[in-house]
DNA sequence: GTCTATATGCAGATAGAC
DNA sequence: GTCTATCTGCATATAGAC
């Protein structure tokens, strides 16, 4: 693989660029000239590794895309709603703390939902299975504002800028407890 | 006042329209031509309102912005920490009841950001109060994650389309046990 | 107060040279 | 793989008629 190591990396720049950017201005405030510009290249050479600008944002969100998909998955397989709420949890957890603002952005950015809508990246099954776990059968509303409101709150404490200087555990450790008190879930030990 | 009936008619559709579709699109992915289609108006008559675009993002989040800051005031006028953080909390579960939409508008579009930080609004100031008050003295790592969370999750969870069709009460009552939940305050009465 | 018409610039996107 | 040059369209914004 060594072969395409130099496309690769320049493709990779571009996507750590491009996140950045619709981080701090959003997707639709985000110009490929930006993005060019940032990498120090003309936007036609943007365009030799995306054909189109929604190209590069459903690039940007979806590796984090499919992990969640997979942590649905593995959770949807517990037995018990206690066990598949807490393994949603960690998961979710996880995925904030490892990819920071780029869950907050697909959580927050209608950008990101008008980019995926066409070629159906299956965002939209993904929320909703998470929020069908995270309220359990039969939710009262307090439930299910007290799931929506955990989602979103650990999404966007996790992608904050103000928070960026925390080590991954103490993220981690704060964001799960922010998880279980909103959903009534024990703490693991003590 | 009768006089400038129709001018603030207009004048108010127009905010509205423009929330809406800042709401759904973003504010960097809204043209003025959607909002002056949108009003059954021309562009130019929409310029007649505003000189530019900045100037409606900035009207229409100002109500919003001027009661948040009204609310801090108060709650720091509280003189127990205790009472600050209740008294903020409630003021501010309040404002995103009655505005919905809006306060997830600006505490997650970049757009708004931008358009605030040229004249000055006091946006960082007062989101920095909030986040005093809620944190308290001496807050450790997950007390300020919390806070982030609880305020974000307010915020959003509140704007959700998912949860729009609750009542105010409902959705008073249930994100205010968000907030509690999160920053450790006891219910009101039992 | 709302219109038509228009200026100007930058957006996304393509063709083809190197 | 990156460039220059260019196209098309729509963005914000203005001037001035009605």
């Amino acid at each position: 693989m060594a072969a395409v190591a130099g496309h690769e990396d320049t493709r990779t720049r571009l996507l750590a660029t491009a996140l950045r950017l619709f981080t701090a201005h959003g997707v639709e405030g985000t110009s490929l000239q930006m993005i060019a510009d940032e990498l120090g290249v003309t936007k036609a050479a943007v365009y030799y590794h995306f054909k189109t600008k929604d190209e590069i944002t459903e690039a940007v969100v979806e590796p984090g895309l499919r992990e969640l998909e997979s942590i649905v998955g593995e959770a949807e397989r517990e037995r018990r709603p206690g066990a598949r709420i807490d393994h949603m949890l960690a998961g979710f957890v996880d995925l904030v703390v490892r990819h920071r603002a780029l869950v907050a952005l697909f959580s927050s950015d209608p950008g990101v939902a008008r980019a995926l809508e066409k070629h159906f990246f299956g965002k939209e099954s993904c929320m909703v299975g998470m929020m069908t776990i995270l309220t359990g059968p039969d939710p009262d509303p307090a439930r299910v504002v007290a799931a929506h409101a955990a989602v979103a709150g650990i999404a966007l404490a996790g992608g904050s800028p103000d928070l960026a200087h925390y080590d991954d555990d103490t993220l981690r450790e704060s964001l799960l407890e922010v998880g279980r008190k909103l959903l009534g879930r024990p703490r693991r030990r003590g």
